[in-house]
DNA sequence: ATGGTTTTTACTGCGTC
DNA sequence: GACGCGGTAAAAACCAT
């Protein structure tokens, strides 16, 4: 039983990064403080995101792209209104391109004439072309068609498709693309970005929505990963209980018993080099039973896609540190 | 390619409903 | 007898070197 620290890293590679002296990091991707590694916090008042542990201020003078909000008559609605729609990450042209509406009629809300009508059309289909023009344009629509159709099925909030379509933006940006598909890059965006907002899905689940193959996420995975220098902790055990439990139809007691467990597995080391899903699979299933709620092994293995065999081994070990912290 | 570790597969035995 | 559970051994998968 060696003592060893070896990160979990089979389907969680962290490549590690030399931090550079200028952290000209953008903004994207920021979570932790890069002095103390803390959280940090957004301060919208003055437009700064501080690290709430050091104080170190991380960026400045951010713009704040939403709608000012609080308006209580159309006066001041006109007034603090800032035009057009806050921008997004996931239109290929960041929403910002010009759009010809599809109803005939004029700024006044007027039809227009049959002669306008076909201009009109026209116009609509140029502006389609140049709108799509070349190959990036192309490229990034369709990825992010592709992001969106993933992390629908797989029930990912919107925050986390923004995040992966900055990625895919970025690797398009520093031309990571040739020589490997669009669906590729689209899915392994989607797993980084799954990770770094927390809600982790497995390798086996993004695989399960993707047109590719897993092996080749993976490779692409590491490959984006390294060229963009992103920062990924190994997934959380934690991250995936929520999940489960409510799958199996758990308790919040059973599903705070199992963060318990992972709580003390951790401050006992028992989790490094161990899988993160297996892990919270097996807390899952030791919560259940500590709380007297029926599940059985096959079906915990089921939702979680773990062997029982593996529960089995993680549970006892997960029981076992529960003990030795009761001991002492 | 190799070695070390973890996970999976397959099988067996035990107790209970 | 089916089912849930536990254990073991060997194979496969995986990461690091």
């Amino acid at each position: 039983m060696s003592e060893n620290v070896r990160t979990y890293t089979a389907e969680h590679a962290d490549e590690q990064v030399e931090t550079e002296d200028e952290t000209e990091t953008s903004a994207d991707e920021e979570l932790r403080c890069p002095e103390c590694s803390g959280q940090l916090a957004t301060d919208t008042e003055h437009g700064e995101t501080v690290c709430v542990d050091c104080g170190l201020v991380v960026e400045a003078d951010e713009i704040d792209r939403g709608p000012e909000w609080r308006a209580f008559d159309s006066r001041e609605k006109d007034e603090k209104s800032r035009v057009g729609a806050p921008t997004t990450n996931m239109m290929h042209d960041k929403g910002l391109s010009t759009n010809i509406g599809w109803q005939d009629k004029d700024a006044y809300g007027k039809s227009l004439s049959s002669r306008q009508r076909e201009k009109m059309q026209r116009l609509r289909t140029w502006n389609e072309r140049f709108r799509t023009r070349d190959s990036k344009e192309r490229n990034l629509k369709q990825a992010l068609g592709e992001i969106d159709r993933m992390a629908s099925a797989l029930g990912l909030p919107d925050n986390v498709r923004e995040t992966a379509s900055v990625i895919y933006r970025r690797a398009l940006d520093e031309d990571l693309l040739p020589g490997r598909s669009i669906e590729g890059v689209s899915t392994a965006s989607l797993y980084a970005a799954a990770r770094q907002a927390g809600t982790p899905r497995s390798l086996d689940e993004i695989a399960g929505v993707s047109r590719v193959e897993k092996d080749e996420i993976a490779r692409t995975y590491r490959y984006v990963v390294r060229e963009l220098k992103l920062e990924i902790q190994p997934a959380d055990p934690e991250s995936y209980v929520p999940r489960f439990a409510s799958d199996l139809d758990l308790s919040d007691e059973s599903e705070r018993r199992a963060r318990q467990l992972l709580e003390t597995a951790k401050s006992q080391g028992i989790h490094s080099g161990k899988s993160p899903v297996g892990l919270a699979a097996a807390a899952v299933y030791a919560a259940a039973l500590l709380t007297n709620e029926k599940v059985t092994q096959s079906e915990v293995s089921e939702v979680a896609n773990i062997s029982e065999v593996t529960i089995r081994n993680r549970y006892h070990e997960l029981l076992e540190a529960e003990e030795g912290i009761a001991m002492s």
